[in-house]
DNA sequence: TTGTGATGGGGAC
DNA sequence: TCCCCCTCACAAT
């Protein structure tokens, strides 16, 4: 269920402990048997992510593509880093999905699988085991590439000004809500139903107005508010939306997500801003929040 | 103990 | 627009 930054920082989690290694692939819940044969044994040699996908190479030209969809997760085991940040504490287990959850220490290495495991990467000290995802393909460098252009701009993969020129452009040329182009991964990478929501209360945007009718200097503020976002969560590991808070509250707002967002999941609670009540109703399918003072 | 919803998205219609 | 995928946290019973 992760949104950009846990796959960002699951990709940093291959790259410090797995690129430059060699990997024994299995299935031990069977479904990727025939995926597992064709990677086992091969060196990675790079992690990336872009958006909610992420993209595992392996010699010999061979790419293992992932992506959690609402379920999914990766639970590690072994040597890695607790935060993703060079230099971090070593700890014995984590999962990792939108939420980081350090487990207690299983004891032996590497752990027997637990469940329902599609894939697991071990190396020497490290193992990765992957449950749910909505996909889990080896692919050739062409097959990568065609499903990175179908992908739209990612704050931490482009280079900022071209980014925000595509972001702008795809948006400026459709009459689609910009409240469903935010959650369009060709549109623009990474962006979930939470950061959706949030971005759109931080610009005070209505979310039904069409693409085309947003201001072209608004678009450009939510693509940089999206990179700022972005990176704080990668850095803090969790979705942290609020801002302008004194420390305690921003210490509180951590502690419980209940206090981490402005609309999201706050249907009929007062607006933090205004106290009227916030408005949910399903746009595309999905739970869209919203205030409908502020967001005109 | 059972039920429900969730931070996604592809495919059928 | 609906269904399905296939897992888990948390609420309801």
């Amino acid at each position: 269920m992760p949104e950009g930054h846990s796959v960002h920082r699951i990709a940093r989690q291959f790259a410090l402990h797995f690129v430059g290694h060699e990997v024994a692939v299995s299935s031990p819940q069977g479904r990727f048997a025939e995926g597992a044969k064709r990677l086992d044994g091969r060196r990675m040699t790079d992690s990336r992510a872009i958006g909610k996908q992420l993209f595992l190479e392996f010699s010999d030209d061979r790419w293992l593509r992932v992506h959690l969809g609402i379920y999914g997760a990766w639970d590690f085991a072994g040597e890695l880093t607790a935060d993703a940040s060079i230099g971090a504490p070593r700890v014995t287990r984590l999962r990792m999905s939108e939420q980081e959850k350090p487990e207690p220490d299983a004891g032996q290495f590497p752990p027997p699988p637990v469940g329902a495991v599609r894939v697991r990467l071990l190396t020497e000290r490290t193992v990765a085991d992957l449950r749910g995802p909505t996909a889990c393909e080896v692919l050739t460098p062409d097959e990568v590439q065609a499903v990175i252009d179908r992908l739209g701009p990612d704050p931490l993969v482009d280079d900022p000004e071209a980014g925000e020129a595509r972001f702008v452009a795809a948006v400026r040329t459709k009459s689609t809500p910009i409240g469903v182009l935010l959650m369009d991964q060709s549109v623009v990478s990474g962006i979930g139903n939470v950061y959706r929501a949030e971005l759109l209360f931080r610009a005070r945007l209505d979310p039904h107005t069409p693409g085309r009718n947003v201001p072209e200097e608004v678009l450009r503020e939510l693509w940089r508010d999206w990179t700022v976002l972005l990176r704080e969560g990668v850095r803090l590991g969790q979705m942290m939306t609020m801002d302008g808070l004194d420390e305690e509250a921003y210490r509180a707002a951590l502690a419980d997500r209940a206090d981490r967002h402005w609309v999201y999941h706050r249907a009929g609670l007062p607006c933090r801003v205004c106290g009227t009540p916030i408005v949910m109703e399903l746009a595309a399918g999905r739970k869209l929040y919203y205030c409908p003072t502020d967001q005109r």
